[in-house]
DNA sequence: TCGCGTTAGTTATACGCTATAATCGTAGTC
DNA sequence: GACTACGATTATAGCGTATAACTAACGCGA
């Protein structure tokens, strides 16, 4: 789209950045974000310990940088499904299966605060991007008005939502969508409901039903 | 109760152990479990770094001591509120507060799993008590059977329910009670409301009112 | 084509952490 | 009152992040 203007050292900068952050990739799929390890990372790509500083300032850096992809993944996930058609069944579907295909990585987003990490402005206009499609989804269902203190509340405090046409109990339904399917898929992906013997997909099922039915 | 025909030394032994976990929860509530440092705590203690191992096999075994200790911490809370007579809705204000008043050990809990960590079988246990509590609470209030597809998979699988003539809508209520208030309760811990200019209390009051009245 | 500045990479180093080993003193125990 | 087991110490190994100092190569402009 834009003029790529960059030089071969450019170039070659962008695609060792990209490594790094694939290796950070692998690692963090398998052992999770806390060990995540700078200079394994290095060893694996031929090169020694401090070099990565030049590509990434330390370690907060580069797992900034991965919670920004991640967020991104997420994001594209649902409006891609959006765009295609997909409801909000069809959409909360696309996000248990970007869950469970890399659980590391949800984690990343929505787990346990990782300490020394500060949030980039750009994340949180990701986030909204995806309350957006959300909030597009639950127009189009219709969702009718319960005047629960929650709406009053909402129809006051929407610095987070693009149309301001929208009305309160579409916001409300977004949100709780958001928090309701983290709370099934954050549990079962920390395991849970393993020991339990419960099923975790009917129980997202349901949860999905009762985001639809009242 | 127990007879406690303990020698000085496992007294003594019994003491530093508890000052050992007192200390790494002050750790824990200022920095999270990831900064949790075994040589710091010896150092406030007045004592050098390996002694600590004599009381703990290592930084594992002492985490997994606080989760244990955590998971006590609520299922107590739960039940004190219970047995002075809460109601579900009544419940679920401890649930927050008992969250609030420490979100690290909340995350400790119900956060993202921490690699290493093996969940002892007692904890899994502590887990069921605080479920068996919630139970009880809804079938004192009362709920209707919806005849969903999760409900009829509850009926077969009840082994983490200790009383069998429980109805399987009494279960799902509180399967359900568990995921909502965790949804809300972890996004806004860690902050995924911040910038949002959202109360949580009235998302957290609204899903409680749900959960009541559906 | 030559030279200069930028940049990638190296090794060396400092520091903090977990964890084990070897050792020593002492406080309970019989 | 002697013995023993336990607590605590130092020393050491290994891994991690991060910085500093230095070297080599690369590309750009004269």
């Amino acid at each position: 789209m834009d003029a790529d203007v960059t030089s071969p050292r450019e170039r070659y900068r962008a695609q060792v950045q990209a490594e790094i952050k694939q290796h950070a990739w692998g690692q963090i799929a398998t052992t999770g974000v806390s060990a995540l390890s700078l200079k394994a990372i290095a060893k694996h790509l031929g090169m020694s310990g401090p070099a990565l500083y030049r590509y990434f300032a330390g370690r907060d850096e580069l797992v900034t940088e991965l919670i920004r992809d991640a967020y991104r993944s997420l994001a594209d996930a649902v409006r891609a499904a959006y765009d295609s058609g997909a409801d909000v069944a069809g959409l909360a579907h696309v996000v248990r299966e970007w869950a469970l295909s890399d659980p590391h990585r949800y984690f990343l987003i929505y787990g346990t605060p990782v300490p020394g990490y500060r949030a980039p402005a750009d994340t949180t206009a990701i986030s909204n991007e995806i309350m957006t499609v959300l909030i597009d989804a639950f127009r189009k269902a219709g969702v009718p008005s319960a005047g629960s203190p929650l709406e009053a509340h909402l129809d006051g405090h929407r610095e987070w939502v693009a149309d301001p046409s929208v009305p309160a109990a579409v916001l409300r339904r977004a949100l709780t969508f958001w928090t309701r399917l983290h709370g099934v898929l954050s549990l079962e992906l920390a395991g849970h409901f393993g020991g339990m013997g419960i099923d975790p997909s009917l129980l997202f099922a349901d949860e999905v039903d009762g985001l639809l039915r009242h």
